[in-house]
DNA sequence: ACGCAGCGTGTAACCGGTTACATGTCTTAA
DNA sequence: TTAAGACATGTAACCGGTTACACGCTGCGT
């Protein structure tokens, strides 16, 4: 038993395969003779609409494809979280495809969008402009993530990195901090950077603050080694602020094993604020990654349904939280 | 400037269409002048295929959809991340849907499959036999995970969770416990069920042993209110066994608060492995979810492309962790 | 010289929907 | 009584690919 057509529908109701349509999509010229009709030869024969052969009479697909580097942890599944919420309450589904770093592939995932999704969601990090603007395909409305982009091509929403960074600093400062050091992320990454620089540029207002700068993967473990090569090193320093959770939480471990107080002796801060992060009193910058998905699907659907602003940039706001790493005990 | 067409491609490079599809597909009974012409036309136009009209024609669509209960935290996307790594191999990209329990909106969201997708991975532990049939679209291959099911339509494929509490209660044993607690998961949950009865049976073939069930919800919470009960019920128990990490932090939690020391006065044990379960030193069952998610994809791609065995069930192995939760301390 | 196989190519039907336009029927106003 | 309009319905073109089949050409064997 093959799937049932629309034209084996109208022909069990004896009607037009134009009626079932307008029956079907809810158009309304048409009896309710006709409408009834339909409806019960739909039921009968377990009628279900082939999703491909709409798309292509009527260039839209309802599909939303979502690329991301890499699909792992709680940032992708709170980003996707997001964006399912939107996509569902629109009535749209998500087409995932991850790009990964050996970028050839990537390429072609990109362009194999075409035709299956009415707009999509892209963060590469890795990639260049222009390897993105050659790479995305055309037609298709965009909204990069945390990808700095392009001179206004696409609209962008990215986290608010340098504001993260310059609270953790504050904070610090008024701590009373002065032997700060900060464990980087890897030198490719924009995030990283810019929590880099805002941090260093805030830190270097501080009166008699030194600040040491060391660089990670974002792994526990790369967190873990570098305060590790510190403390072997006899630096002295009172903070620490990592710029993911991931190699706070090492750090924290590499102080514990060396018998220094935490947060007497050296205060200790993140970024993300992964669920860890509160088991273990991390002070961090919670990034609300769920409603990052959920704002950019909006905007892009928006965009889609020619209800778009025009492409802008977006910074979604983060916020401090002191638990006991940098507080009392 | 509307997106080239195959037509465009084949008025540009003087051939017909047939040609330009016989060269973009690879096929080879092809002159070399062709399809050196064609890969001309398509680079200056900057063509790429359309794949909603390809997938009407050829009845595929290169994509499976995933339809997954909840869309959150590490379990979610451990299994995405598995799926991904086959999906890309084989040229595949998932398409991902969520069941939210208020199901009529699953319901069209299977049902809006037809014509999209090549297959589809589905968990639905909360949905009947009978309702899960009558929302399966037809046609379509299907992998059920988690989801005892069916006179054998479909495949299966789950977690052998009696293994893994099987596995657990003889640790218990071997540790020579004697009053056991079991924090089991909700009373709908399959796993939950399984998990808890597995444990019963194996518990009930120690010497004197005692076994306790009290109910919680999988929640880190529910783990805290049920010790904490226990507490002040001055029920005495010398091990915790719950069915997932979360309720088994919250034991743990419990118990710290109390004063009880672990694992000396009370061993604690939990299920699935979660990422914080090493840090707290939680002895556990480790559960490779990304492993799942391969298999399983892998078995349901096979069965699309037609090298497929017929449907089975199959329970994925899971692996006892002992941590200092029970060890020593 | 002829027939035939093999090869490259083109034509047109088809996949399963949507929808512009034509058609037919009934009502209503002149 | 009849022309015009409103309304429900049907016919067929179209979306952009794939592919069965037909065709024309070349080279071979007899």
């Amino acid at each position: 038993m093959a799937e049932a057509t629309i034209r084996d529908v109208a022909s069990r109701a004896q009607v037009s395969v134009a009626s079932v349509s307008r029956v079907l999509n809810g158009f309304d010229k048409v009896s309710s003779q006709t409408r009834e009709r339909v409806a019960a030869a739909v039921a009968e024969l377990g009628y279900v609409p082939h999703a491909a052969a709409r798309s292509l009479s009527m260039a839209r697909t309802h599909s939303i494809g979502v690329v991301l580097p890499d699909l792992h942890g709680e940032f992708f599944s709170e980003i996707v979280r997001g964006m399912d919420r939107v996509a569902s309450e629109r009535g749209y589904l998500l087409l995932l495809s991850s790009l990964h770093a050996g970028s050839r592939l990537g390429t072609s995932a990109l362009r194999a969008l075409r035709g299956r999704v009415d707009g999509a969601m892209v963060m590469a990090p890795h990639l260049g402009e222009e390897e993105l603007a050659a790479t995305l395909p055309p037609g298709v409305p965009i909204v990069l993530l945390n990808t700095r982009s392009q001179q206004g091509l696409h609209s962008t929403i990215s986290l608010d990195n340098a504001a993260g960074a310059t609270a953790v600093a504050e904070h610090l400062l008024a701590l009373g901090r002065k032997r700060v050091i900060h464990i980087a992320g890897p030198p490719g990454n924009a995030d990283a950077q810019e929590r880099a620089q805002a941090f260093a540029r805030r830190v270097a207002q501080g009166d008699d603050v030194v600040l040491t700068a060391v660089e990670g993967d974002f792994s526990e473990q790369s967190g873990e080694d570098a305060v590790a090569a510190l403390l072997r090193s006899h630096q002295r320093f009172d903070a620490v602020f990592a710029a993911n959770d991931n190699m706070a939480i090492g750090a924290l471990q590499a102080l514990r094993q060396a018998g220094r107080q935490v947060p007497e002796a050296v205060a200790v801060a993140g970024f993300d604020d992964i669920p860890m992060a509160r088991h273990l009193g991390l002070t961090t910058v919670r990034v609300r990654i769920a409603e990052l998905g959920e704002y950019g699907l909006s905007e892009l659907i928006d965009t889609v349904e020619g209800r778009g602003a025009p492409p802008a940039s977006t910074l979604h706001p983060v916020e401090l939280v002191v638990r006991t790493s940098t507080g009392q005990a």
